[in-house]
DNA sequence: TAACTTACTGTAAACGTTTACAGTAGGAAG
DNA sequence: CTTCCTACTGTAAACGTTTACAGTAAGTTA
């Protein structure tokens, strides 16, 4: 009987052309060794068929799917697709596939999105949010697979993170009063976010150092984009009494390259600009932009690495990494 | 005998917790009726065991994996974020999942991946290459699921396709022959792919027309991105000489504003540049850049588009569809 | 030689769904 | 009353893999 054109070859298919049980074929494919003389005809089999073994079979068998899930609050923004280039130049010399989940930016959608991976399509999660809320811990609590937190949301202790340290501002900071004095304005995006809040925090901390009330310099934008960083930097009046700007993102600090252009304020000769990120960004605009590291590629293929590692070995301790920001000094500053 | 709390439940304990058949559970949960008087007890049996349906089971029962892949050359270019952005907003409306492909730069990467879909593990795939191959072409006709090609690649004609068409560096020459005369530049990217070829030929098409030879007018990077745009036109003597330049993608574009920002050359004063893609970094540059449109978010909305209708009604006869380049003018030209 | 070990092999039973099929209860039609 | 239809239900057989287990042949040891 031949096959049809239209079906797969299967695993049976493969057994029965090299006349061999469908075990040997299975334990040949996943690496085990089968007696010489069978091994030519496997392969000889698998290719006269074309046969490739079914995900779908082996992911209900063995419960593995092999592939990763990544969370991406917004791909609109640089920093998540420079984190998820990181977790691919991982995942791709594995066979691992990498999941890019929905857009998470809500606590309803992260909640949405950590109770679908119950439904056991995924391996492993790596797992970033904008937002923070006792809901999303408990649900994180409760997943059944491998994660990692890159970024500084709180949840439970048995899990591995990668948080950025948050002296970022605080660098910033030094660096422009140490060259420019202290007429700093902070351009911060949303605090009803993880690093509006803590960035926020970082700035009244480090001007408090100095003996500056922070809270005088700081605007903040609706979101961490161009268009809101426009639209917050109109609502400073004269602006020109500032030296410098720190941006909480490269975004920020693009809309503020913008503005400043727009206002023929020369960068850095005038104003210095900062962003924070570092992207690649960074090196697309003109002047450009010094920003603060926080190793955006690194800390993705430190996370996809964290995940494979736990998945070939589950007893592997917990890790907490700090990744400390460090200072790219462009021609914005 | 109480259920433990390490193993997830299966259809087969909601089914004996509500006291009906396994196949009722499995026909209310995909949207049958069922009789009234049974309903709430699945209901309540599925939260009180916290059931989720096994994606493995269903995906090798159903031959439906419920996931579709999306193959992006790099990542790192906004134009490739721009179609996965729309690319994912219309899968997050729907229970599909976006599968990231590994990059496809080459053509043997491209092989791979196509091969790789043989494994069952996405029911549709959005196809992305810079490159073409007669292997590729191959390789492709063999696919089993029902695939989008975005771009110019060749592949057989029983697929839907979303092209852009030629027009685009015709379209910006015109612009720019009329504003500013005909000393125009254009920064191409690699002639060794799909994009760099036809652009390539469009400009010497229509430089051709305007009675003028096109090739000493042309300079290629090695690459679409700003690295290689920057070292490019470092090797073009005299570039003063130029009124305005065309770049073959934004990356190129923003390598040309970085360049004559440091040379100290006004844009658009003295020189004007004008992008191709119209992604974002149009409006993060500064001066913002004019950028020909190829409506990349809509690009990848129509085709995930069309994957669902063809996975809803496989007979669906298959569509070309052809973008038209739109000029949106912004300050750089 | 027998007993044990080593290194495989094949059989068959899962994994958790969906779905063809046969069955049933109740109402409508004759 | 019987027959037919409608609208469900449950049983059981897939889907394609991996793997526990028992079996076997050959080599090693005593």
């Amino acid at each position: 009987m031949s096959r049809s054109t239209k079906t797969r070859a299967t695993m049976h298919d493969v057994a029965r052309e090299a006349n061999v049980s469908i075990a040997s074929v299975s334990r040949f494919i996943n690496g085990q060794t089968v007696r010489e003389e069978i091994e030519p005809r496997i392969t000889k089999a698998i290719s006269a068929l074309n046969f490739k073994p079914n995900s779908a079979g082996r992911a209900l068998r063995a419960s593995k799917t092999q592939q990763i899930c990544l969370s991406v609050p917004d791909i609109s923004n640089p920093v998540y697709q420079t984190i998820t280039k990181g977790v691919q130049n991982i995942l791709n010399t594995t066979d691992y596939r990498l999941m890019l989940a929905p857009r998470n930016l809500s606590v309803e959608e992260n909640l949405a999105l950590i109770d679908s991976l119950d439904s056991n399509y995924a391996d492993g999660f790596i797992f970033l949010s904008l937002v923070d809320d006792p809901r999303i811990r408990k649900a994180f609590s409760k997943l059944r697979i491998p994660a990692v937190v890159i970024g500084n949301v709180q949840v439970h202790d048995e899990v591995d993170t990668i948080k950025v340290s948050a002296g970022a501002v605080e660098l910033a900071l030094t660096y422009l009063v140490d060259k420019y004095g202290g007429d700093v304005l902070f351009l911060n995006g949303p605090t009803s976010t993880i690093p509006g809040r803590n960035r926020e925090k970082g700035f009244l901390e480090a001007m408090k150092n100095r003996g500056i009330d922070g809270s005088k310099h700081i605007v903040e934008a609706e979101s961490f984009d161009v268009e809101a960083g426009l639209v917050a930097l109109s609502k400073v009046k004269n602006i020109s009494k500032y030296r410098s700007i720190i941006c909480a993102n490269d975004l920020l600090a693009a809309a503020a390259l913008r503005s400043l252009s727009t206002l023929k304020i020369e960068v850095p000769n005038k104003i210095a600009v900062i962003g924070i990120d570092n992207t690649d960004l960074a090196n697309v605009l003109s002047p450009s932009l010094t920003s603060i590291d926080y190793k955006s590629e690194y800390r993705g293929e430190l996370a996809a690495q964290f995940i494979l590692d736990r998945l070939e070995n589950p007893n592997t301790p917990h890790r907490k990494v700090n990744i400390a920001p460090e200072l790219v000094e462009r021609e914005s500053a």
